[in-house]
DNA sequence: TTAACATTGCAACCAGGTTGCACAGATTAA
DNA sequence: TTAATCTGTGCAACCTGGTTGCAATGTTAA
C-alpha cells in the first residue's frame, strides 16, 4: 500500500497485519534518525510520519508547512509551501520546525 | 504560582498540590472553550497551555508562532509573530494553526 | 429547610508510545 | 562444516498523558 498523505504508527499496524507494533515502531524511529521520514505534530492524538522528498531539508534548517484537514483527519504536507525567514528575538536559534495549519481540506470542501 | 511560558497538565499538578488532576483538566478544557487559553502541540509529549493575550485573536484566523527550547524545554508564545497570509492549494480553508518553531532559546544561548 | 444543581477527588480506565527479553534466522570466525 | 555471534522480530508488559464515571461534598434557590 502506498499513502498520499502522512500516516501514524497505527495505521501502519493496521495495514502491515503480519508486523508487529514494536518492530513498525522501531524501524520508524530508524528511518527518521536516517533522514528518509519525518515526524509531524499534528495534535490529533498520535504522531504522523511522511516520507521525505528530493529537497526535503529536514536536517537543515527550512522546512516546509503541513495542513491537518479536522474533517477527514489527514495530513499533508505542503512540500511548496516553505518556512519563511523569520525574524526570531534575540538569541534565539531555530533548528527545526513543526508547522502544522488546520482546516478544512480540498477533498472536504464541497 | 505564575508561568512565563507555557504550561503543561503535569506541571500544574505539581504546582498545584492540593488540586487533583482531574479538576485541573476539566478546567484547562473550560478555559479553553472559552478561549481564556490556548493549547500548543509542541511534540513534547505533552500539551502546553499558555494565556491569551489582548489581541491574541484565537478563535480568528491568525495566530502566532511559537518557540520551542530543545534544551530547556521551555514554550515561548512569540505573540508579536503573527503566522504571515500564505497562499494554500485550491480548496483548502485554514481555520487555526499550531506553529512550532524549536531551536535553542535565549536563556539557553551561551 | 429542602431539593436541585455544580464542583471536586478518587480511582479506574484508555491509547499511544516504548522497552526487556527470549527466540529464530542470518552472519561470521575457526 | 561447525560453533559462536550478531540481528531482527514478536510478545507481553510497562509508562505516561489524558480522560471519565461516580460518589461525596458544597452551593444556590425555592
Ligand atoms: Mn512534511
Ligand atoms: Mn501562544
Ligand atoms: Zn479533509
Ligand atoms: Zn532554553
Amino acid at each position: 500500500m502506498e499513502y498520499n498523505t502522512a500516516f501514524s504508527l497505527n495505521m501502519l499496524e493496521y495495514d502491515l497485519v503480519t508486523v508487529d507494533k514494536s518492530t513498525i515502531f522501531r524501524t520508524l524511529t530508524l528511518f527518521e534518525q536516517q533522514k528518509l521520514i519525518h515526524k509531524i505534530e499534528d495534535g490529533s492524538g498520535s504522531t504522523k510520519y511522511a516520507l521525505c522528498v528530493e529537497g526535503c531539508n529536514c536536517e537543515a534548517i527550512d522546512q516546509h508547512f503541513h495542513f491537518h484537514c479536522t474533517n477527514c483527519k489527514e495530513t499533508f504536507c505542503l512540500t511548496e509551501l516553505n518556512i519563511p525567514n523569520i525574524q526570531l528575538p534575540s538569541k534565539f536559534e531555530m533548528k527545526q520546525a513543526n508547522v502544522v495549519l488546520k482546516g478544512v481540506c480540498a477533498n472536504c470542501n464541497l
